[in-house]
DNA sequence: CAGTGTGAAGATGTTCACAGCG
DNA sequence: CGCTGTGAACATCTTCACACTG
């Protein structure tokens, strides 16, 4: 294993990995080639002895990666090892889907509160999670430890929220609104932006 | 303007000119420079003269970019001057957000139908659109000649539902369900991944 | 001897720096 | 004179090819 800087696009890759091995592993394989796993990811298979080996020396020659073992070391390199509990901020259509979304693997990810500035919705339960009233935000996700926000209000008022969230001591922001957020350094974002998506998508149309 | 091939990357960044320059036009600017864009965007200028340059000369030495022209050139090159009808499949979480998001702007996109596999939701109507039987997709999306198709189901029936887009002659997908389809080399694929963006997020925090 | 780990080559994308135009 | 458009330099990422090892 070298100190090399290590490139963005693996990790862009290694949830990939994981989640693949998950399924190796629930099929009973203990065992996998970079081919292989190549071949399951369309990759070229000296990327994923790369992207690997970025970490260290997981592998065994002539045989391949323990499965096992390997989720298990993305794991703590992804910091997969502590459940995240997240702020979601706007129980619109995107928040109240994120409320009740059954895909984050409940080992890793948790909506532990929701806040909204619509008087109606405060108060309200969904999926045994209160909806609060967005002025008590930066409090209530600093008295919590909060570290990772979500966004799912309108483009207009994301940065304002986003703000917020930095106030409360926020470390990484999942933004789903189409804006361009500034946040300080110290802070990742992450951009989920579905109609960005779908104009890259019809200009190969 | 050369023929060079024109990286995915910039083409990536045409949505977000076009949304900074729609929000400049409303704000009355005419003209915009390279600098001006790229400090918005958190760019090199030099980025942003490059990615317009693959398309034509649109600037103007020593006063920038039109405004209202760049805009309508851009939305000329990503292919949004028709609006696309696109088919919903899974109106669970997600799916049933999709069908009253807002966020599209409607003259470009529109969810048209709607599919489930559940009895109980087939036949009810979200925000004017009737859900209707799966099995029914292909047939339906050809009669009404859909190309753009949207996966909102669980990852373990995405590639089914994937084919069934492909065999009603969708061209391309907006696939919400943590899978990795396999299409035919001609279908474009765009894809959304909540938790691959917050296990990355986190590897960072 | 199959399959990893890795230098080196190749491909792709970004930034610099400046000629040249409006 | 300011700003575009663009070769050339630089940076980053991917793939090749093979030495080496379990």
């Amino acid at each position: 294993m070298k100190e090399r800087k290590i490139p963005k696009e693996t990790i862009d890759r290694l949830p990939l990995y994981l989640r693949c091995l998950e399924k190796l592993i629930e099929d009973g394989e203990e065992n996998i080639s970079s081919k292989n796993f190549s071949k399951r990811l369309n990759l070229n298979s000296a990327q994923v002895r790369k992207d690997l080996s970025y970490f260290g020396d997981f592998g065994t020659r002539g045989v391949g990666y323990k499965t096992k073992k390997l989720a298990s070391k993305i794991r703590e390199i992804l910091n997969l090892n502590t459940k995240w509990k997240m702020a979601l901020v706007g129980v619109g259509n995107i928040g109240s889907a994120l409320l009740t979304y059954t895909g984050f693997d409940e080992r890793d990810f948790q909506v532990e509160m929701a806040f909204d500035s619509d008087p109606e919705l405060i108060g309200k339960e969904i999926n045994d999670v209160e909806i609060e009233e967005v002025s008590r935000l930066p409090e209530r996700i600093e008295a919590e430890e909060i570290k990772l926000g979500i966004i799912a209000v309108p483009a207009s008022a994301a940065q304002e929220i986003a703000d917020q969230m930095v106030e409360g001591g926020v470390t990484g922001i999942l933004n789903f609104a189409p804006a361009l957020l500034n946040l300080p350094e110290e802070v990742r974002l992450a951009q989920v932006d579905i109609t960005k998506e779908l104009e890259q998508l019809v200009y190969y149309l």
